[in-house]
DNA sequence: ATACAATATACTGTATACACAACCTATGGG
DNA sequence: CCCATAGGTTGTGTATACAGTATATTGTAT
């Protein structure tokens, strides 16, 4: 999930939440070149903490791969390819589905609220401050839609594995190029989407949230060969 | 040196993953009652290790989610619900739908040479020793099986969340009975959903997958109500 | 200059020490 | 007898020390 805490607060005041929030930020927001190598000691005193926050904080991101050992066993964030980018999107396409055909079933007027609050929001952001939102945050108010969505079906499960795949997916679009989301593309696809489920039309939202990630790869994806290209006009 | 070997050494594992995997092992095995509490200190002292390593493991099953801290803050040994067991199935119908339909497409032989084999070793497991072994062994078969699958769809990605749930579907069933696994049902579930893929007949697959996984999560349900109507006979 | 050896440096894994918070428990005052 | 509070117990979070290992660096010989 990104920066948002929809978790019932609990005073994650300790150290190592801390790094961890502040690690996992800087390597969605791009602060990191990807691959760059991550070492306790060297976070550790930029932090002005102690190695054991930062060791537990590290091996949180291992685990949820947006940190991994490379041969040699060094901390290095992860870099994907175009193929990863395909397999991520499959993934997230069959949880998604499930989650728009639950949501069309058990949806309640106050999710559903929320679904739209979300889509408003973003409205709201594009047109107030066209150039000043950072492509993270962008992807922030994308995740809204998407994980409100998410719990309409009321499957903490589901909710949980897409989670960790948007997590990839915010990775995913920082290795690119940083601009060049299609905010207006996306909102109108996001209400497409909504109107299906505010139906209940199972076929309608599924094809709606099919063609909508569809895009969603086809532009991430033309991004990294954009990307690709670039670096290889450089050398 | 020039004859240091290229790859395969590794050194000797590290504590942290050591105790990882005993306690992981520990509670897929149930050697947790449900709902216990885990102590570090206490760990510690009967593994004869430093805290260290074992607040690592500790935090890596949190992650998990087999390992959840309860309102006051302790760790305990996460217990699942049938609405649980309900969601967490159907999760996992949808990923390994994805995952035959991919196997449909594009297994080699060899892949499906690994099925078959696990198949086989289910196979010979219950007929030679057919009351000898634990429930956490069948399900060690029964997992190599879908596994073996989820590789087919040579989609890492899928691969890995389907891991996820499959620990959760051991603890599932650990709450449960402990016997009374139907393992000749599940043998012929596994073979007919093969002799599909095989055939690459992506909707007959898709079918017997479906049976397949609903009839494991009746099963499951089943065991569960029976425990709980035990315990209210207990009281 | 190149290859190699020796030493220094940089990191990680593990143990240990300490601070602090939560939770008992018991003792003394009402 | 009740309960309030001091003191002990237990458990976690964080810092730090130390050992082992990999990596870099420097010096030396060819």
């Amino acid at each position: 999930m990104l920066l948002s805490s929809p978790r019932p607060i609990q005073r994650s005041q300790s150290l190592r939440e801390q790094t961890y929030q502040v690690l996992r930020g800087a390597i969605l927001a791009g602060e990191f070149l990807a691959g760059s190598r991550l070492v306790e000691t060297q976070i550790a005193e930029k932090l002005q903490v102690s190695r054991t926050p930062i060791r537990e904080a590290l091996q949180q991101l291992q685990q949820e791969q947006l940190v991994i050992t490379d041969e040699n066993g060094n901390l290095r964030v992860v870099s994907f390819s175009i193929a990863d980018a395909k397999y991520l999107y499959r993934c997230r396409l069959v949880l998604e589905q499930e989650s728009v055909l639950e949501a069309c079933k058990n949806s309640t007027d106050m999710q559903l609220a929320k679904i739209e609050m979300a889509i408003q929001q973003a409205e709201k952001a594009i047109t107030q401050q066209p150039n000043k939102l950072t492509s993270y945050q962008l992807l922030h108010i994308d995740y809204q839609f998407h994980r409100a969505i998410a719990e309409c079906s009321g499957n903490p499960w589901l909710a949980m594995l897409l989670d960790q795949l948007f997590d990839k997916m915010a990775l995913l679009r920082m290795q690119t190029v940083q601009q060049n989301l299609k905010v207006l593309e996306i909102s109108s696809e996001h209400r497409r989407i909504y109107r299906a489920i505010v139906e209940r039309n199972h076929e309608l939202a599924l094809g709606a949230l099919t063609d909508h990630l569809m895009f969603s790869q086809a532009r991430v994806i033309r991004e990294i060969e954009q990307m690709q290209n670039q670096n290889q006009n450089q050398t």
